[in-house]
DNA sequence: TGTTTGATTGAATTTACAATCAATAATATA
DNA sequence: TATATTATTGATTGTAAATTCAATCAAACA
Protein backbone atom coordinates (compact mmCIF):
# COMPACT_ATOMS: atom_id res chain seq x y z
CA UNK A 1 0.00 0.00 0.00
CA UNK A 2 2.59 2.42 0.97
CA UNK A 3 6.49 2.70 1.07
CA UNK A 4 8.20 1.08 3.76
CA UNK A 5 6.28 2.58 6.97
CA UNK A 6 9.65 2.80 9.07
CA UNK A 7 11.71 4.63 6.40
CA UNK A 8 8.94 6.99 5.31
CA UNK A 9 8.28 8.00 9.36
CA UNK A 10 12.56 8.28 9.73
CA UNK A 11 12.24 10.50 6.28
CA UNK A 12 9.45 12.51 7.98
CA UNK A 13 10.76 13.12 11.57
CA UNK A 14 14.23 14.08 9.67
CA UNK A 15 12.83 16.99 7.79
CA UNK A 16 11.02 17.95 11.14
CA UNK A 17 14.16 17.96 12.84
CA UNK A 18 15.61 19.80 10.13
CA UNK A 19 12.85 22.91 10.17
CA UNK A 20 12.74 22.99 13.92
CA UNK A 21 16.31 23.59 13.93
CA UNK A 22 16.71 26.28 11.38
CA UNK A 23 13.21 27.89 13.01
CA UNK A 24 14.60 28.07 16.43
CA UNK A 25 17.92 29.95 15.30
CA UNK A 26 15.83 32.04 12.93
CA UNK A 27 13.20 32.72 15.85
CA UNK A 28 15.74 33.05 18.18
CA UNK A 29 17.52 35.97 16.20
CA UNK A 30 14.51 37.49 14.82
CA UNK A 31 11.54 36.78 16.59
CA UNK A 32 8.43 35.46 15.32
CA UNK A 33 7.05 38.30 12.94
CA UNK A 34 10.70 38.97 11.81
CA UNK A 35 10.71 35.53 10.37
CA UNK A 36 9.62 34.81 6.93
CA UNK A 37 8.43 30.98 6.08
CA UNK A 38 10.90 31.60 2.98
CA UNK A 39 13.75 32.13 5.32
CA UNK A 40 13.33 28.77 7.03
CA UNK A 41 12.76 26.87 3.58
CA UNK A 42 15.63 28.18 2.46
CA UNK A 43 17.47 28.07 5.40
CA UNK A 44 16.63 24.01 5.14
CA UNK A 45 16.62 23.81 1.34
CA UNK A 46 13.51 23.10 0.71
CA UNK A 47 10.41 25.14 -1.31
CA UNK A 48 8.45 27.35 0.92
CA UNK A 49 5.36 25.21 -0.14
CA UNK A 50 7.06 21.90 1.34
CA UNK A 51 6.84 23.35 4.84
CA UNK A 52 3.11 22.86 5.10
CA UNK A 53 3.46 19.96 4.04
CA UNK A 54 4.82 19.17 7.79
CA UNK A 55 2.96 22.07 10.08
CA UNK A 56 -0.16 23.82 9.53
CA UNK A 57 1.15 27.01 10.00
CA UNK A 58 4.47 29.47 11.03
CA UNK A 59 2.44 29.74 14.39
CA UNK A 60 2.41 25.79 14.98
CA UNK A 61 6.08 25.57 14.53
CA UNK A 62 6.74 28.28 16.92
CA UNK A 63 4.25 27.16 19.78
CA UNK A 64 6.01 23.42 19.08
CA UNK A 65 9.46 25.11 19.66
CA UNK A 66 8.29 27.27 22.93
CA UNK A 67 6.78 23.94 24.20
CA UNK A 68 10.13 21.98 23.81
CA UNK A 69 12.28 24.89 24.97
CA UNK A 70 10.16 24.75 28.01
CA UNK A 71 9.97 21.32 28.55
CA UNK A 72 14.07 21.53 28.28
CA UNK A 73 14.40 23.78 30.51
CA UNK A 74 11.57 22.16 33.45
CA UNK A 75 13.59 19.08 32.99
CA UNK A 76 16.39 20.02 33.67
CA UNK A 77 15.38 21.63 36.96
CA UNK A 78 13.62 18.67 38.15
CA UNK A 79 16.98 16.81 36.77
CA UNK A 80 18.68 19.07 39.56
CA UNK A 81 15.68 18.35 42.07
CA UNK A 82 16.45 14.64 41.88
CA UNK A 83 20.42 14.80 42.02
CA UNK A 84 21.06 13.15 46.00
CA UNK A 85 23.61 15.97 47.07
CA UNK A 86 22.60 18.39 49.58
CA UNK A 87 20.97 21.38 48.64
CA UNK A 88 23.93 23.95 49.06
CA UNK A 89 25.63 21.55 46.74
CA UNK A 90 23.14 21.42 44.21
CA UNK A 91 23.02 25.23 43.96
CA UNK A 92 26.55 25.62 43.59
CA UNK A 93 26.48 22.80 40.84
CA UNK A 94 23.41 24.83 39.01
CA UNK A 95 25.38 27.80 38.73
CA UNK A 96 28.53 26.12 37.27
CA UNK A 97 26.70 23.95 35.06
CA UNK A 98 24.46 26.85 33.74
CA UNK A 99 27.52 29.46 32.99
CA UNK A 100 29.74 26.53 31.26
CA UNK A 101 26.72 25.69 29.26
CA UNK A 102 26.04 29.26 28.21
CA UNK A 103 29.52 29.22 27.76
CA UNK A 104 29.60 26.14 25.34
CA UNK A 105 26.08 25.54 23.72
CA UNK A 106 24.58 27.80 21.26
CA UNK A 107 21.75 25.96 20.89
CA UNK A 108 21.08 26.74 25.09
CA UNK A 109 21.15 30.32 24.89
CA UNK A 110 19.32 30.09 22.02
CA UNK A 111 17.01 28.25 23.90
CA UNK A 112 17.19 30.89 26.62
CA UNK A 113 16.65 33.84 23.87
CA UNK A 114 13.56 31.82 22.26
CA UNK A 115 12.02 31.56 26.14
CA UNK A 116 13.00 35.34 26.56
CA UNK A 117 11.52 36.68 23.85
CA UNK A 118 8.27 34.39 23.90
CA UNK A 119 8.03 35.81 27.39
CA UNK A 120 8.11 39.54 26.83
CA UNK A 121 5.78 40.07 24.08
CA UNK A 122 2.22 39.53 24.15
CA UNK A 123 1.97 39.33 20.27
CA UNK A 124 2.64 35.53 20.15
CA UNK A 125 -0.02 32.82 19.60
CA UNK A 126 -2.48 31.93 22.89
CA UNK A 127 -0.98 28.52 22.68
CA UNK A 128 2.21 30.02 23.24
CA UNK A 129 1.11 32.17 25.76
CA UNK A 130 -1.06 29.06 27.70
CA UNK A 131 2.18 26.99 27.77
CA UNK A 132 4.48 29.78 28.92
CA UNK A 133 1.56 30.52 31.71
CA UNK A 134 1.76 26.97 32.44
CA UNK A 135 5.44 26.18 32.50
CA UNK A 136 7.54 29.40 33.37
CA UNK A 137 6.99 29.04 37.16
CA UNK A 138 8.35 25.74 37.81
CA UNK A 139 12.51 26.83 38.34
CA UNK A 140 11.15 29.50 40.77
CA UNK A 141 9.34 26.87 42.24
CA UNK A 142 11.33 24.12 42.71
CA UNK A 143 14.76 26.36 43.30
CA UNK A 144 12.81 27.57 46.04
CA UNK A 145 12.20 24.36 47.56
CA UNK A 146 15.75 23.42 47.49
CA UNK A 147 16.81 27.07 48.48
CA UNK A 148 14.45 26.66 51.58
CA UNK A 149 15.92 23.24 52.38
CA UNK A 150 19.40 24.88 52.49
CA UNK A 151 18.44 27.59 55.00
CA UNK A 152 17.11 24.55 57.64
CA UNK A 153 20.55 22.98 56.80
CA UNK A 154 22.42 25.88 58.00
CA UNK A 155 24.34 26.12 54.23
CA UNK A 156 22.41 28.47 52.48
CA UNK A 157 22.09 32.44 52.91
CA UNK A 158 19.08 33.84 54.63
CA UNK A 159 16.59 35.26 53.02
CA UNK A 160 12.99 34.83 51.34
CA UNK A 161 13.81 31.39 49.55
CA UNK A 162 11.30 33.08 46.60
CA UNK A 163 13.30 36.08 46.39
CA UNK A 164 16.62 34.40 46.45
CA UNK A 165 15.24 32.25 43.25
CA UNK A 166 14.36 34.98 41.81
CA UNK A 167 17.28 36.45 42.02
CA UNK A 168 19.18 33.41 41.11
CA UNK A 169 17.02 32.79 37.97
CA UNK A 170 16.66 35.83 36.40
CA UNK A 171 20.57 36.65 36.75
CA UNK A 172 21.77 33.42 35.07
CA UNK A 173 18.77 34.22 32.32
CA UNK A 174 20.48 37.54 31.50
CA UNK A 175 23.63 36.71 31.54
CA UNK A 176 22.84 33.85 28.85
CA UNK A 177 20.41 36.61 26.53
CA UNK A 178 23.64 38.59 27.50
CA UNK A 179 26.19 36.02 25.90
CA UNK A 180 23.58 35.15 23.42
CA UNK A 181 24.25 38.29 21.54
CA UNK A 182 28.19 38.91 21.75
CA UNK A 183 29.29 35.10 21.18
CA UNK A 184 32.89 35.86 20.50
CA UNK A 185 33.79 39.15 22.82
CA UNK A 186 32.62 37.66 26.32
CA UNK A 187 32.79 35.12 29.13
CA UNK A 188 31.24 34.21 31.67
CA UNK A 189 31.54 36.01 35.35
CA UNK A 190 33.37 33.48 37.62
CA UNK A 191 30.69 30.99 39.47
CA UNK A 192 32.64 32.26 42.90
CA UNK A 193 30.60 35.66 42.31
CA UNK A 194 27.12 33.92 42.17
CA UNK A 195 27.88 31.41 44.52
CA UNK A 196 28.95 33.70 47.07
CA UNK A 197 24.95 35.17 46.93
CA UNK A 198 23.27 31.94 48.10
CA UNK A 199 25.95 30.04 50.15
CA UNK A 200 26.95 30.85 54.02
CA UNK A 201 31.25 30.99 54.03
CA UNK B 1 3.39 83.74 6.69
CA UNK B 2 2.20 80.99 8.99
CA UNK B 3 0.42 80.64 12.08
CA UNK B 4 2.50 81.76 15.15
CA UNK B 5 5.47 80.07 15.24
CA UNK B 6 5.31 79.41 18.97
CA UNK B 7 1.78 77.50 19.25
CA UNK B 8 2.51 75.67 16.06
CA UNK B 9 5.63 73.99 17.53
CA UNK B 10 3.94 73.62 20.80
CA UNK B 11 1.19 71.49 19.01
CA UNK B 12 3.63 69.65 16.81
CA UNK B 13 5.67 68.46 20.10
CA UNK B 14 2.17 67.54 21.76
CA UNK B 15 1.89 65.13 19.19
CA UNK B 16 5.00 63.74 18.66
CA UNK B 17 4.75 63.11 22.48
CA UNK B 18 1.88 61.53 21.90
CA UNK B 19 3.24 58.84 19.31
CA UNK B 20 5.97 58.46 21.30
CA UNK B 21 4.40 57.68 24.43
CA UNK B 22 1.80 55.07 22.50
CA UNK B 23 4.85 53.79 20.43
CA UNK B 24 6.68 52.89 23.20
CA UNK B 25 3.64 51.35 24.99
CA UNK B 26 2.91 48.89 22.07
CA UNK B 27 6.86 48.54 20.80
CA UNK B 28 7.74 47.68 24.33
CA UNK B 29 4.99 45.05 24.56
CA UNK B 30 4.29 43.74 21.12
CA UNK B 31 7.98 44.44 19.58
CA UNK B 32 8.61 46.19 16.22
CA UNK B 33 6.85 43.93 13.69
CA UNK B 34 3.95 43.11 15.77
CA UNK B 35 3.39 46.63 16.13
CA UNK B 36 1.25 48.42 13.39
CA UNK B 37 0.88 51.71 12.60
CA UNK B 38 -2.67 51.39 13.19
CA UNK B 39 -2.39 50.36 16.55
CA UNK B 40 -0.21 53.34 17.01
CA UNK B 41 -2.46 56.05 15.70
CA UNK B 42 -5.72 54.21 17.13
CA UNK B 43 -3.90 54.48 20.79
CA UNK B 44 -2.88 58.31 20.25
CA UNK B 45 -6.81 58.95 18.70
CA UNK B 46 -5.56 59.93 15.13
CA UNK B 47 -5.83 58.66 11.41
CA UNK B 48 -2.83 56.47 10.45
CA UNK B 49 -1.70 58.74 7.60
CA UNK B 50 -1.37 61.45 10.40
CA UNK B 51 1.56 59.39 11.74
CA UNK B 52 3.56 60.22 8.24
CA UNK B 53 3.13 63.54 8.80
CA UNK B 54 5.47 63.55 12.28
CA UNK B 55 7.36 60.36 10.87
CA UNK B 56 8.71 59.40 7.81
CA UNK B 57 8.04 55.49 9.08
CA UNK B 58 7.42 52.98 11.42
CA UNK B 59 10.92 52.18 11.50
CA UNK B 60 12.11 56.06 12.88
CA UNK B 61 9.81 56.02 15.42
CA UNK B 62 11.25 52.62 16.47
CA UNK B 63 14.67 54.20 16.34
CA UNK B 64 14.00 57.35 17.96
CA UNK B 65 12.71 55.53 21.09
CA UNK B 66 15.66 53.50 20.84
CA UNK B 67 17.80 56.51 21.31
CA UNK B 68 15.58 57.85 24.05
CA UNK B 69 15.93 54.71 25.82
CA UNK B 70 19.65 54.58 25.48
CA UNK B 71 20.35 58.03 26.64
CA UNK B 72 18.21 57.70 29.50
CA UNK B 73 19.68 54.65 30.72
CA UNK B 74 23.22 56.17 30.34
CA UNK B 75 22.00 59.53 32.08
CA UNK B 76 21.07 57.67 35.06
CA UNK B 77 24.39 55.69 35.14
CA UNK B 78 26.29 59.30 34.62
CA UNK B 79 24.46 60.61 37.61
CA UNK B 80 25.78 57.97 39.55
CA UNK B 81 28.88 58.32 38.77
CA UNK B 82 28.98 62.13 39.75
CA UNK B 83 27.34 61.62 42.79
CA UNK B 84 29.26 62.63 45.73
CA UNK B 85 29.35 59.27 47.75
CA UNK B 86 31.87 56.93 48.05
CA UNK B 87 31.53 53.60 46.11
CA UNK B 88 30.50 51.49 48.19
CA UNK B 89 27.37 53.59 48.77
CA UNK B 90 27.00 54.31 45.09
CA UNK B 91 26.08 50.97 44.78
CA UNK B 92 24.26 50.13 47.23
CA UNK B 93 22.24 53.47 46.45
CA UNK B 94 21.53 52.36 42.81
CA UNK B 95 20.63 48.99 43.88
CA UNK B 96 17.97 50.48 45.87
CA UNK B 97 17.02 52.99 43.64
CA UNK B 98 16.85 50.11 40.53
CA UNK B 99 14.68 47.90 42.73
CA UNK B 100 12.32 51.03 43.56
CA UNK B 101 11.72 51.96 40.38
CA UNK B 102 11.08 48.61 39.03
CA UNK B 103 8.38 48.56 41.75
CA UNK B 104 6.90 51.84 40.53
CA UNK B 105 7.29 53.23 37.56
CA UNK B 106 5.97 51.43 34.38
CA UNK B 107 7.36 53.67 32.33
CA UNK B 108 11.18 52.43 33.32
CA UNK B 109 10.15 48.65 33.11
CA UNK B 110 8.66 49.05 29.24
CA UNK B 111 12.15 51.27 28.69
CA UNK B 112 13.99 48.49 29.77
CA UNK B 113 11.96 46.17 27.71
CA UNK B 114 12.37 47.57 24.49
CA UNK B 115 16.09 47.88 25.30
CA UNK B 116 15.89 44.21 25.87
CA UNK B 117 14.39 43.63 22.40
CA UNK B 118 15.93 45.39 20.56
CA UNK B 119 19.12 44.16 21.95
CA UNK B 120 17.96 40.37 21.10
CA UNK B 121 16.88 40.97 17.93
CA UNK B 122 19.01 41.04 14.78
CA UNK B 123 15.68 42.01 12.81
CA UNK B 124 16.02 45.78 13.73
CA UNK B 125 16.56 48.76 11.37
CA UNK B 126 20.46 49.49 10.70
CA UNK B 127 20.48 52.81 12.91
CA UNK B 128 19.10 51.20 15.88
CA UNK B 129 21.87 48.37 15.86
CA UNK B 130 24.65 51.20 15.45
CA UNK B 131 22.97 53.22 18.78
CA UNK B 132 23.05 50.01 20.66
CA UNK B 133 26.70 49.12 19.60
CA UNK B 134 27.92 52.47 20.45
CA UNK B 135 25.86 52.80 23.67
CA UNK B 136 24.92 50.25 25.34
CA UNK B 137 28.42 49.41 26.92
CA UNK B 138 28.50 52.36 29.10
CA UNK B 139 26.83 51.56 31.96
CA UNK B 140 28.78 48.04 32.68
CA UNK B 141 31.96 50.31 32.33
CA UNK B 142 30.93 52.91 34.48
CA UNK B 143 30.13 50.62 37.03
CA UNK B 144 32.77 48.53 36.94
CA UNK B 145 35.37 51.35 37.49
CA UNK B 146 32.79 52.14 40.80
CA UNK B 147 33.82 48.69 41.92
CA UNK B 148 37.02 49.21 41.07
CA UNK B 149 37.78 52.00 43.42
CA UNK B 150 35.51 50.33 46.11
CA UNK B 151 37.79 47.52 46.28
CA UNK B 152 40.95 49.94 46.89
CA UNK B 153 39.16 51.29 49.51
CA UNK B 154 38.34 47.81 50.73
CA UNK B 155 34.85 48.37 50.52
CA UNK B 156 33.58 46.15 48.19
CA UNK B 157 33.99 42.46 47.27
CA UNK B 158 37.02 40.90 45.65
CA UNK B 159 36.93 40.24 41.82
CA UNK B 160 36.89 41.10 37.96
CA UNK B 161 35.27 44.26 38.54
CA UNK B 162 34.28 44.01 34.85
CA UNK B 163 32.66 40.59 35.98
CA UNK B 164 31.18 41.88 38.63
CA UNK B 165 29.58 44.94 36.89
CA UNK B 166 27.95 42.25 34.37
CA UNK B 167 26.23 40.58 37.20
CA UNK B 168 24.83 43.54 38.37
CA UNK B 169 23.38 45.14 35.36
CA UNK B 170 22.26 41.97 33.85
CA UNK B 171 20.89 40.74 37.74
CA UNK B 172 19.03 44.09 37.76
CA UNK B 173 18.15 44.06 33.88
CA UNK B 174 16.59 40.50 34.46
CA UNK B 175 14.52 41.88 37.35
CA UNK B 176 13.30 45.10 35.34
CA UNK B 177 11.89 42.48 32.54
CA UNK B 178 10.17 39.88 34.51
CA UNK B 179 8.51 42.13 36.61
CA UNK B 180 7.52 44.32 33.31
CA UNK B 181 6.00 40.52 32.46
CA UNK B 182 3.75 40.01 35.84
CA UNK B 183 3.20 43.54 36.73
CA UNK B 184 1.04 42.70 39.81
CA UNK B 185 1.60 39.36 40.69
CA UNK B 186 5.62 40.44 41.79
CA UNK B 187 7.49 42.13 43.76
CA UNK B 188 11.12 43.05 43.82
CA UNK B 189 13.51 41.05 45.95
CA UNK B 190 14.68 42.71 49.21
CA UNK B 191 17.50 44.66 47.84
CA UNK B 192 19.85 43.45 50.70
CA UNK B 193 20.16 40.16 48.83
CA UNK B 194 22.10 42.35 45.70
CA UNK B 195 24.02 44.23 47.95
CA UNK B 196 25.65 41.11 49.73
CA UNK B 197 27.12 40.48 46.18
CA UNK B 198 28.83 43.22 45.99
CA UNK B 199 29.74 45.15 49.37
CA UNK B 200 32.17 43.44 52.27
CA UNK B 201 30.29 43.35 55.69
C1' DT C 1 4.11 -3.06 -15.29
C1' DG C 2 0.68 -0.10 -13.20
C1' DT C 3 -1.15 1.79 -8.97
C1' DT C 4 -0.79 4.04 -4.71
C1' DT C 5 1.20 6.99 -1.42
C1' DG C 6 3.94 10.51 0.19
C1' DA C 7 7.59 14.14 -1.08
C1' DT C 8 8.48 18.07 -3.51
C1' DT C 9 8.13 22.12 -6.37
C1' DG C 10 6.97 26.73 -7.57
C1' DA C 11 3.31 29.44 -9.38
C1' DA C 12 -1.27 31.46 -8.04
C1' DT C 13 -4.10 33.42 -4.52
C1' DT C 14 -5.07 36.10 -0.79
C1' DT C 15 -4.37 39.06 2.81
C1' DA C 16 -2.39 42.51 5.58
C1' DC C 17 -0.09 46.46 6.01
C1' DA C 18 3.18 50.43 5.17
C1' DA C 19 3.28 54.38 2.82
C1' DT C 20 1.20 57.83 -0.37
C1' DC C 21 -2.01 61.11 -1.73
C1' DA C 22 -5.81 64.08 -2.84
C1' DA C 23 -9.06 66.48 -0.43
C1' DT C 24 -10.73 69.18 3.58
C1' DA C 25 -10.45 71.85 7.86
C1' DA C 26 -8.64 75.12 10.89
C1' DT C 27 -6.12 78.99 11.93
C1' DA C 28 -2.86 82.99 11.35
C1' DT C 29 -1.52 86.83 9.12
C1' DA C 30 -1.71 90.28 5.42
C1' DT D 1 -11.73 89.00 3.35
C1' DA D 2 -8.20 86.41 0.89
C1' DT D 3 -4.08 83.74 1.18
C1' DA D 4 -0.83 80.86 3.11
C1' DT D 5 0.31 77.27 6.16
C1' DT D 6 -0.21 73.38 8.79
C1' DA D 7 -3.22 69.56 10.66
C1' DT D 8 -6.06 65.96 9.62
C1' DT D 9 -8.65 62.35 7.32
C1' DG D 10 -9.40 58.08 5.13
C1' DA D 11 -9.34 56.01 0.64
C1' DT D 12 -5.87 54.18 -2.59
C1' DT D 13 -1.72 51.94 -3.97
C1' DG D 14 1.90 48.81 -3.98
C1' DT D 15 4.32 45.25 -1.93
C1' DA D 16 5.62 41.51 0.78
C1' DA D 17 4.58 37.41 2.68
C1' DA D 18 1.47 33.41 4.34
C1' DT D 19 -0.97 29.90 2.59
C1' DT D 20 -3.01 27.01 -1.09
C1' DC D 21 -2.85 24.22 -4.98
C1' DA D 22 -2.19 21.72 -9.20
C1' DA D 23 1.29 19.23 -11.09
C1' DT D 24 5.42 16.25 -11.00
C1' DC D 25 8.49 12.91 -8.99
C1' DA D 26 10.11 8.77 -6.58
C1' DA D 27 9.67 4.68 -4.37
C1' DA D 28 7.02 0.48 -2.80
C1' DC D 29 4.34 -3.12 -3.72
C1' DA D 30 0.75 -5.90 -6.06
Amino acid sequence: MARNQQQNEKMREDRIKQIQAEALHQFANKGLFATKIRDIAEGVGMAQGLIYHYYKSKEDIYVELIKNALDKMNAAVLMLKETPLPPHEKISMAIKQMLYTIETSEDFTQTCRLIAQATNSTAIPEDAKKLIEEKRDLPYQELAKIIAAGQKEGTITAGDPKELALVFWTSLNGLAIYKATRREHTSMPDPGILINIFLKE
